[in-house]
RNA sequence: GGCCCGUUAGUCUAGCGGUCAGGACGUCGGCCUCUCACGCCGAAAACAUGGGUUCAAAUCCCGUACGGGUCACCA
């Protein structure tokens, strides 16, 4: 069998959303894994909602998770160009091979007469599809038309779907459907196949949201004498109350998890997993993905986009990484935050210490803004444990911090285990005031840790600013 | 409403005629512990429903309910 050729064609009308990333990634996956190729095509046939900044958006957003394309816009290929709107005199061609066959023909009905009649068959509870006003009518090229689509009246079509099984469409509830708008312009099923034609797709993995859309463009691919390739539709992706994902349920696009702080490879990890399983295994590289992954396994069941998973998963890959990679990486969200982060042994503490602690760099800057900014005192804290009866406590550590040459670990230890014994109570009764001091909360990495990242000059301030506190 | 698709715990899923229905997120409890977190141990939690077929059904068939998709000179 020839290897697939597969594609992913967004139309530019926004960001690259979540439920398109995964279309994409299913795709990219099944090209790498068998060996095919991968098209990225560029449907912008609507011209009132396409824009350049879309278009720039969703392959921001496609590199940004890795998933490269073998042919496409800024890198060519075979099948050029990969824009529809450059593409018009193709399907003009293809349109008037099918009207020169009559398979298709041209309508002269207006918008407004079309309306009145669904109005009309609305008004009387009727589905309305189009009554083939002009099916016999002669080409008149002159005349303001659109080109229509003649469908069979009888008999259905049917396919495999490599998710679904078998689906089978009566063509009586299919409808003489336009291809060509009045300017010459496709409509997405003509347009979709003209072009899966001449880019030599023999697989089709799209959105559950195109099943309907199959039947007819199998008839089209047999009208103009082409295989019709294998299609796959894979399960839609839900809000959190089972409608379909949309900006209302938080954010969808891919760019907003990776401005939140996520890895693209817990993105993909995470988007794999939804409507596609490989045994128990949860955490999968992109390697691993490519090795593994067979469109067999995708679902047919939709699902629905649980972010609290997805935050896991970014965390798992998140303490993979070494300190170096964390900072490296954790660096941009601190100084889009306007904190004095420096890409140093300082930041490579905290994110050793924020490895356990916080699922996504977003999370890093909100919980660790103290070790670069002067901590916000939380009133229940202080008002417990920043008391007059810890006053000693606190001053003891200061003072001992300040007779300290060096912080270490040992050290530090010393210290707190030497005041706790003194007074004859736990570590923590001497652990949580100096927590508050540094910190300003009751939750926090070990002492020794936030001692040794903010510093000697730093820690004594807090602990001289907290004594200053209690009356 | 017509047509199409779907239905295993709150969520993602394994299962493909015989399993104590498995794993993961989340939740709850415990251990660890200077707090938090990590880690470890443990718990609660599911086959939508009614009929068939079969010695045997979460698995196959039909109905019902529920959910989703789609019905444009959008994609």
């Amino acid at each position: 069998m020839a290897p697939p050729r597969v594609r992913f064609a967004p139309s530019p009308t926004g960001y690259l959303h979540i439920g398109g990333a995964r279309t994409a990634l299913f795709n990219w996956l099944w090209a790498r894994r068998t060996g095919g190729k991968f098209v990225l095509r560029i449907e912008d046939t609507d011209r009132e909602r396409s824009t350049q900044l879309a278009v720039e958006a969703i392959i921001d957003g496609l590199k940004w998770l890795g998933l490269d394309w073998d042919e496409g816009p800024d890198i060519g290929g075979p099948h050029p160009p990969y824009f529809q709107t450059q593409r018009l005199d193709l399907y003009k061609r293809y349109a008037e091979k099918l009207i020169a066959e009559g398979k298709a023909y041209a309508c002269y009905c207006t918008r407004e007469e079309l309306d009145v009649q669904r109005k009309k068959a609305e008004a009387e509870k009727r589905q309305f599809r189009y009554p083939g006003t002009c099916r016999d009518k002669p080409y008149d090229p002159s005349r303001p038309h659109v080109i229509r689509f003649r469908v069979p009246e009888h008999g259905a079509t049917s396919w495999n779907d490599l998710v679904k099984g078998v689906i089978s469409t009566p063509h009586d509830t299919l409808q003489d459907e336009v291809i060509l708008r009045g300017d010459g312009v496709p409509l997405y099923n003509f347009g979709a196949v003209v072009d899966d034609i001449t880019m030599e797709i023999n697989l089709v993995g799209r959105g559950d949201d195109h099943v309907n859309n199959t039947a007819r463009q199998i008839l089209m691919y047999q009208a103009l004498g082409y295989p019709v390739p294998t299609f796959a539709h894979f399960p839609m992706i839900l809000g959190a109350d089972k409608a379909r994902l949309s900006k209302r349920h938080g954010a969808t696009s891919v760019t907003a998890y990776r401005d939140m702080g996520y890895l693209p490879e817990a993105v993909l990890n995470y988007l794999v997993r939804l409507g596609w399983s490989h045994g128990d295994q949860e955490i999968f590289t992109r390697d691993e993905l490519v090795k593994v992954f067979d469109l067999k396994d995708v679902g047919a069941t939709a699902g629905v986009f649980n972010p609290e998973k997805m935050a896991w998963v970014n965390h798992e890959w998140l303490k993979k990484l070494s300190d170096e990679e964390l900072a490296r990486k954790a660096l941009p969200f601190f100084r889009k935050a306007g904190l004095p982060a420096e890409d140093d042994a300082k930041l490579r503490h905290v994110c050793a210490v924020a490895r356990e602690r916080a699922k996504t760099f977003g999370e890093y800057v909100q919980q660790f803004r103290y070790f670069y900014a002067p901590p916000q005192l939380d009133p229940k804290a202080k008002a417990k444990f920043l008391t007059a009866d810890n006053r000693p406590v606190l001053q003891t550590i200061r003072d001992g911090l300040a007779a300290l040459p060096a912080l270490e670990t040992g050290a530090l230890e010393q210290i707190f285990h030497g005041v706790a014994a003194a007074r004859g109570v736990g570590l923590g009764k001497v652990a949580q005031p100096v927590r508050v001091a540094l910190t300003g909360g009751t939750a926090s990495p070990g002492m020794y840790d936030v001692i040794q990242i903010l510093g000697k000059d730093e820690a004594l301030a807090r602990l001289d600013a907290a004594l200053k506190t209690i009356p």
